[in-house]
DNA sequence: CACCCTTTGAAGACC
DNA sequence: GGTCTTCAAAGGGTG
């Protein structure tokens, strides 16, 4: 399990013994079992690399060389390696290896660890929480269970496994350490070189036995791929303090908890959360002077319930409602109408409370302005695309990073907004900016079996789309056959059929 | 000015 | 349970 070097009390020291791979032969066996895998893997990725991407990033293509090698032998020495180097670069200590074998993204530290003998939280442990979980000093409390059943159904890609490599502080990628998970938050290098991923770092197995982890993670395990998770935030909040005057001087891997530069980066909302958003959500003592002291005192309320607390988040967009000219039509409406029109304001008062950011959102923050700046193009579509193409070929460990970053943000944006479902940002829901969403009118148009042309200049061929028949199924069912377009229609499967035979 | 485009992933809806 | 849809970000393009 990762920990802090918390034990000794020694912080930043000892780095020679960081590295120690207890669980070693384990480990190469797991890493073993999957290098196969990984082979594949990383074959199908490779193969997905264009070549005007290639030579786009020349100078990073590193991609390949960032794949991790076929050989797990060289594979695990490049990982002690870059563990190593990783570890003198970060401030000494606070990185280290994967302890558990077993836990593939394993990036809480052992919050057993960083207390020093007396019981107080050493101080490199507490300015390492301080920096990294500041918001998830949550007592969760009555949110634990239904966080152990989120936790069960998150994400936990099939193809994620094996242990969690920790290259990536070796890699010369600058991009890595300009990680801000905030909106418009210029990307600035982290002053301190902290990696912004570092909650994603595991750390020494100083404490733990790789075949013996404490009782909580053990049960902690994804029901349906059988990989073992990390512990969910909640685990951690008791064990981490917050003092008001150390958060705010290192930028937060997830930005937007804490305001850059002491501007109120994000929106606070006055008019709170709806009604349905429970209470229960509380923050404790440390976590209300850390509000009160980075935050004016309105937007602290004096009371609980975190939602309530102002906590600037990117996810919550007020919207631009003009509530005096409502006000002032109030009075012109019959009784129903005004109702509605109170339901309506009522609605828009509600904050929009946007969706955490899923992996691939998060690396697409962190790398369009690299793209960018390497490419010619602005068009974001055309980014985009080569960014989903970079997306493939990332490393699985690379991928892992992301895939975990954006679990932590869910489980964060779960704690903060215990309520809220995806459903309520759905066009109806949300009175607020509204798209005319363009699936609407693709179903009308019957473009949804067309081949898809993708940008001609990543030199992909066109994809048909062969499971088009499944949509008109699933979309009208099996007994309303006739509803079915006519690529989807059962004599048109076979008219096909017929026909490619010829 | 609102929406489109384009990507992947998560979650909800629908059959 | 499988499939589809919507929405997250981004910003130039389009009507």
């Amino acid at each position: 399990m990762p920990q802090l070097n918390g034990g000794g009390g020694d912080d930043l020291g000892a780095n020679d013994e960081m590295i120690s791979f207890k669980d070693e032969g384990e480990q190469e066996e797991k890493i073993s079992e999957n290098s196969s895998a990984e082979r594949d893997l990383a074959d199908v990725k490779s193969s997905l690399v264009n070549e005007s991407e290639t030579n786009q990033n020349s100078s990073s293509d590193s991609e390949a060389e960032r794949r991790p090698p076929p050989r797990s032998e060289s594979f695990r020495d490049k990982t002690r390696e870059s563990l190593e180097e990783a570890a003198k670069r970060q401030d000494g200590g606070l990185f280290k290896s994967p302890p558990y074998p077993g836990y593939p993204f394993i990036m809480i530290p052992d919050l057993t660890s960083p207390y020093l003998p007396n019981g107080s939280l050493s101080p490199t442990a507490r300015t390492y929480l301080q920096m990294k979980w500041p918001l998830l000093d949550v007592q969760a409390g009555s949110l634990q269970s239904r966080q152990a059943l989120k936790d069960a159904r998150s994400p936990s890609p099939a193809h994620i496994v094996g242990p969690f490599c920790l290259e990536f502080p070796g890699q010369a990628d600058l991009s890595l350490h300009q990680f801000h998970l905030s909106n418009k938050v210029p990307v600035v290098q982290h002053p301190h070189h902290v990696h912004p991923l570092t909650p994603l770092i595991t750390y020494s197995n100083e404490h733990f036995t790789p075949g013996n982890p404490p009782p909580h993670l053990q049960a902690d395990v994804d029901p349906k791929t059988g990989i073992p998770r990390p512990p969910h935030p909640s685990d951690i909040s008791p064990y981490y303090p917050l003092s008001p005057g150390t958060v705010g001087q290192i930028p937060h891997p997830l930005g937007w908890l804490v305001p850059q530069q002491g501007q109120p980066v994000y929106p606070i909302t006055t008019g709170g959360f709806r009604h349905p958003y429970p209470t229960a959500l509380t923050v404790n003592a440390s976590m209300s002077s850390l509000l009160s002291s980075r935050f004016p005192h309105h937007m602290v309320p004096p009371h609980h319930s975190l939602h309530t607390t102002g906590i600037p988040h990117p996810a919550i967009v007020t919207s631009n409602v003009k509530q005096e000219s409502s006000h002032s039509d109030i009075g012109s409406l019959n009784s129903s109408k005004h109702q509605d029109a109170k339901k309506e304001e009522e609605k828009k008062k509600q904050p929009h409370i946007k969706k955490p950011l899923n992996a691939f959102m998060l690396y697409m923050k962190e790398m369009r302005a690299k793209v960018v700046a390497e490419c010619t193009l602005k068009e974001s579509a055309a980014i985009n695309q080569i960014l989903g193409r970079r997306w493939h070929a990332l490393s699985r460990e690379e991928q892992a990073k992301y895939y975990e970053l954006a679990r932590k943000e869910r489980q964060l944006h779960m704690q903060l907004y215990p309520g809220w479902s995806a459903r309520d940002n759905y066009a109806g829901n949300y009175q607020g900016k509204k798209k005319k969403r363009k699936r609407e009118k693709q179903a009308g148009e019957g473009n949804e079996h067309r081949e898809y042309f993708p940008n001609p200049c990543l030199s992909l061929p066109p994809i048909t789309d062969l499971s088009a028949p499944k949509k008109c199924r699933a979309r009208f069912g099996l007994d309303q056959q006739n509803n079915w377009c006519g690529p989807c229609s059962p004599n048109f499967l076979s008219f096909c059929s017929n026909t490619s035979s010829l």
